[in-house]
RNA sequence: AGGCACUUAGCUCAGUGGUAGAGCACUACCUUGACACGGUAGGGGUCAGCAGUUCAACUCUGCUAGUGCCUACCA
């Protein structure tokens, strides 16, 4: 079997990903151990708006490393995909699109009308999205697909509200909203971001007073001076003596014909701009519980698209909110009552998705009540500690005083595409919440009945998501997914989401299931562009995933997204990926070369097959099998520290310990020393074959949970795979690198002696390549070396000699008790003793080599005197450990002979 | 305004109470039958600054300076 010379990933990812579904790999019915242990992840749905980018990647691979390796251990997996209606945002899209090509509005379409293009869109989009999911190589279910408005959970959807609304959590009420004028919708406190204006003003109005105070004015200070015609009084401090007089006298509100009141309220700052503050109930928070205080009628002067209404007077009805700020303060101008502008820092609430200035506005909506739903979530972590945030600095904490100071949650929004609200009202406006129409038309009494027109918030559905993906609806309350699969094992989100989601799923699953939705939430960072900002189409700084898998692979991209991951925000960095689709060609070669060299042997079932089959009777087999022992040691340990890494969710620790076994252990060191066996006519080749081709089995299998592709691409060819590899769940399945025994480490394979001997081979060869660099002798030179060793550290050298000839280019290897080469010399010492000189009769150059001799002893000597002091320093043998102590009384030693014998060797060059 | 995080080689970033690491870039050499998306050998850092705890601090504590993020109803 030959590969092709260089890695074709597009060819490698078309194929598999396709047998793995057919085949049912992603199931987890596939595992067919009765007493395999669940392991779960749902989702994060990603919305049907467009296309999927970095962050999604980033965190599909987490998922699927997760999934991926807890499958090859042989639990039962699940990881259930899904899409989400998104509201607002596929609201947003679809009015624009019909305005772009039908030239209509929403309202001129209707909104069934308008409903049937958001199912359109949904389709489209959905599909492309799915189809991208499937790029990635995630591993999910989709036999298990939900969208967030399927029947199922929609069901699930009304089932909740109902009940909420039965227990008295769910209600509808006038409040101050924050209000969208460009979507025409209340938005939650989380959808609203805040931008910094340094250009902001601050307008200080003159307001007249009346009756005896007739001719004087309070001045009050706003930076929003068109709301001043909803005024309905101004407050001051009970406590400010500049005004204590003028408590319950009356303005004139210029620009109107209302009359007004100074009233008394602690809320106003003495301190702040004049002391005196307009009230204006209808159009902001604080001023809407003075004016419940005080009893006064809230006056809206708004319209929902941020025009002024009828209340504003007959010349400002109808303006957009800022032309009649300007007509505002020019009519005060004009009059005299306009005392001064002051520049302003100020900070506007925007829209998340449309950047609008959201208004806040006084309006009738329906809330969750979050008292006692926050108390379930809060008793979750501070008695149990779920869900454990990882990492947990920040997350826990910032979750946790989230919760403490949460408000109620406005769940109503003015759209029409979502889970519409159950809520009916008869013709005298009372409201009936039932399941359904016909329910509510029986408790009404009568058919004559109007549904809410409003949608519910999109997180409504999503905090649902965790158990209405597994068949819960309010009516079926148990399914063998719940049962299994509930609580998931982790959760893999962004840090934005905690609030809108995560607590929430936490609340909802609480109450209705009463179970924790998931055990553990990792928090990924934000994948940032290269300049360090956050991607977006106006910086245009955003990476296309789906490019990046194009031009690199996908296994490359995923392996470099895992590299990375930590939770910290992750700048893009061009050459990281570069160096892992560099990776993906090393393994690809070096199994290239593994399988040019396969002649007749297979992949052993079992590693400790690596070491007895190159174990011979009546020969030393320490030695001949000490490379072997070693790699199978390295391959251990790099399968327990990647073990141990993952479940603790360092994904990249894993990550780096793959690349470096795979590259500098196996390929440059592994590959390199059993070269010679491979290739010879002689008996031990074939076994010599079989080893190697097991090694780089047991690292593909390592490797398959960030390289899904490549691994099976190269698996499948492998000679002697088969099911037999498989984990007993899934002996009786169609071969696959994915169904195979993730490597676990075991103990009795990790031979540290192994380890020291062939550590030893390496540090003597890599010496030998620096003294002929140093020196400058060519390549193509063979050269003589006399080597003194000492005990079975020699002879590990000498029982490889051939090997380590080969790799150091080396003609002749003498042993000899002690060193006899000539003055013209170079001469290294290794650990264990072992000392050597390469003869070099007109070669050398004395300077070169004096320097080269001076600077090692330097170099040593340096260390020494730092071992040295610590270990003169009698509190330092007195207080640290004895091992530490022990382990630089050797360092020392090893020092001293290294510098006495470079010392003689320099010496002996004069 | 509060809270949190970050500051390590030219660049992008890992990392640990006990001799500073990776990738890229850099220098020199190499068409050595897996791989130039490669190989070999190198150079390069008083781990932001100051002080403290400790036998020992890049690692723990405090302060300072930059940078970033989150939360908050101040007109």
């Amino acid at each position: 079997m030959e590969l092709a010379k260089a890695y074709n990933h597009l060819e490698a990812e078309r194929s598999h990903y396709q047998k793995w579904e057919e085949t049912g790999c992603f199931r987890p019915e596939l595992n067919q151990n009765p007493d395999a242990k669940p392991f779960s992840i749902v989702i994060p749905p990603p919305n049907v708006t467009g296309s999927l980018h970095m962050g999604h990647a980033l965190q599909h691979t987490l998922m699927d490393i997760l999934i991926r390796r807890k499958r090859m251990l042989g639990y039962r997996t699940l990881w259930l995909p899904g899409t989400d209606h998104a509201g607002i945002s596929v609201q947003r899209k679809v009015v624009e699109k019909i305005r772009k090509e039908l030239g209509k509005t929403p309202a001129e379409l209707g909104r069934d009308e308008f409903l049937k293009l958001c199912w359109e869109w949904k389709q489209l989009y959905g599909y492309t999205i799915i189809e991208q999911i499937r790029r990635e190589g995630a591993s999910v279910d989709w036999t298990r697909h939900r969208f967030t408005m399927d029947e199922g959970l929609s069901k699930a959807v009304r089932a909740v509200f109902c009940r909420l609304y039965e227990e008295g959590q769910i209600y509808r009420g006038k409040r101050i909203v924050n209000w969208c004028p460009q979507d025409k919708t209340v938005l939650s406190d989380l959808e609203v971001k805040e931008e910094t204006r340094s250009d902001g003003k601050l307008y200080f109005l003159k307001y007249p007073l009346t009756a005896e105070f007739e001719g004087k004015f309070l001045v009050v200070a706003t930076t929003r001076p068109e709301t001043m015609l909803g005024d309905v009084a101004v407050a001051v401090n009970p406590k400010d003596e500049r005004y204590s007089k003028l408590i319950g006298a009356t303005i004139a509100l210029p620009l109107t014909e209302r009359l007004i009141p100074v009233i008394a309220d602690e809320y106003v700052d003495r301190q702040f701009g004049t002391g005196a503050v307009k009230i204006t109930p209808a159009h902001d928070p604080n001023d809407f519980e003075v004016a419940l205080r005080h009893n006064l009628e809230p006056l809206l002067v708004m319209n929902d698209d941020g025009s002024m209404n009828e209340s504003a007077g007959k010349s400002f009805a109808g303006l957009d909110r800022f032309k009649a700020r300007e007509l505002v303060i020019e009519k005060f101008n004009e009059a005299g009552l306009l005392e001064k502008i002051e520049d302003y820092e100020l900070v506007l609430p925007i829209c998340e998705r449309c950047k609008t200035i959201v208004e806040p506005i006084l309006s009738e909506q329906w809330f969750v009540r979050m008292d006692k739903m926050r108390d379930l979530a809060l008793d979750l972590i501070k008695s149990k500690g779920l869900p454990r945030f990882s990492p947990d600095v920040p997350h826990a904490k910032v979750y946790t005083n989230w919760l403490e100071n949460l408000k109620d949650w406005t769940i109503s929004r003015q759209l029409w595409w979502g889970h519409r609200i159950p809520a009916w009202y008869d013709k005298d406006g009372n409201c009936f919440v039932a399941e359904d129409f016909e329910t509510a038309a029986k408790r009404a009494g009568t058919t004559e009945l109007k549904q809410d027109e409003d949608v519910l918030d999109t997180w409504f559905s999503s905090a649902l998501w965790p158990f209405s993906t597994m068949g819960w609806d309010g009516e079926v309350t148990e399914t063998e997914d719940l049962e299994r699969y509930l609580p998931s094992d982790v959760l893999v989100t962004g840090r934005d989401i905690i609030f809108l989601w995560v607590s929430r799923m936490v609340m909802m699953s609480l109450k209705f299931i009463n179970r924790p939705p998931f055990y553990d939430v990792i928090i990924t960072g934000t994948v940032l562009g290269s300049d360090g900002k956050p991607m977006s189409k106006s910086r245009n700084n955003g990476v296309d995933p789906i490019e990046m898998f194009d031009k690199y692979g996908v296994d490359a991209t995923r392996i470099y997204l895992a590299s990375i991951a930590t939770g910290a925000d992750i700048r893009w960095n061009p050459t990281m990926i570069e160096t892992y689709r560099n990776f993906a060609n090393k393994i690809w070669n070096a199994a290239r070369f593994c399988l040019m060299n396969s002649e007749g042997a297979g992949v052993l079932t079992g590693l400790e097959q690596v070491i007895e089959s190159n174990t011979i009777e009546n020969e030393d087999s320490k030695l001949r099998n000490v490379i072997d022992r070693w790699i199978v040691s390295r391959l251990n340990q790099a399968a327990e520290s990647i073990n141990k890494a993952l479940d603790s969710y360092q994904f990249h620790e894993a990550a780096q310990t793959l690349y470096h076994f795979f590259w500098d252990e196996f390929c440059d060191w592994y590959i390199e020393l059993v070269k010679d066996e491979l290739s010879s006519e002689g008996e031990g080749a074939l076994a010599a074959r079989s080893r190697i081709l097991t090694v780089l089995e047991r690292a593909l299998r390592l490797l398959h949970p960030f390289m899904p592709f490549i691994t099976e691409e190269i698996w499948q060819k492998l000679p002697g795979t088969s099911a037999v590899l498989h984990n007993p769940a899934y002996s009786h399945a169609e071969k696959s690198i994915m169904l195979s025994d993730f490597p676990v480490s075991d103990s009795a394979l990790i031979d540290k002696e192994a380890e020291k001997q062939v550590e030893l081979m390496i540090e003597f060869i890599r010496q030998v390549r620096n003294i002929r660099t140093e020196l400058n002798i060519k390549p193509s030179d063979r050269i003589g070396i006399q080597v003194s060793l000492k005990d079975q550290a020699g002879s590990v050298l000498i029982y490889h000699q051939d090997k380590i000839k080969k790799l150091a280019r080396i003609s002749d290897f003498d042993v000899v008790d002690r060193i006899t080469a000539p003055k013209a010399s170079a001469r290294g010492v290794i650990a264990q003793g072992a000392e050597f000189a390469v003869p070099l009769e007109g070669l050398i150059d004395f300077d070169e080599e004096r320097r080269r001799l001076i600077s090692a002893i330097e170099k040593a000597e340096k260390e020494l005197i730092k071992v040295e002091g610590q270990l003169s320093n009698p509190a330092f043998v007195a207080n640290a450990p004895e091992e530490k102590v022990n382990q630089l009384a050797i360092r020392r030693d090893e020092l001293k002979v290294k510098i006495m014998k470079t010392k003689e060797n320099l010496e002996a060059l004069s």
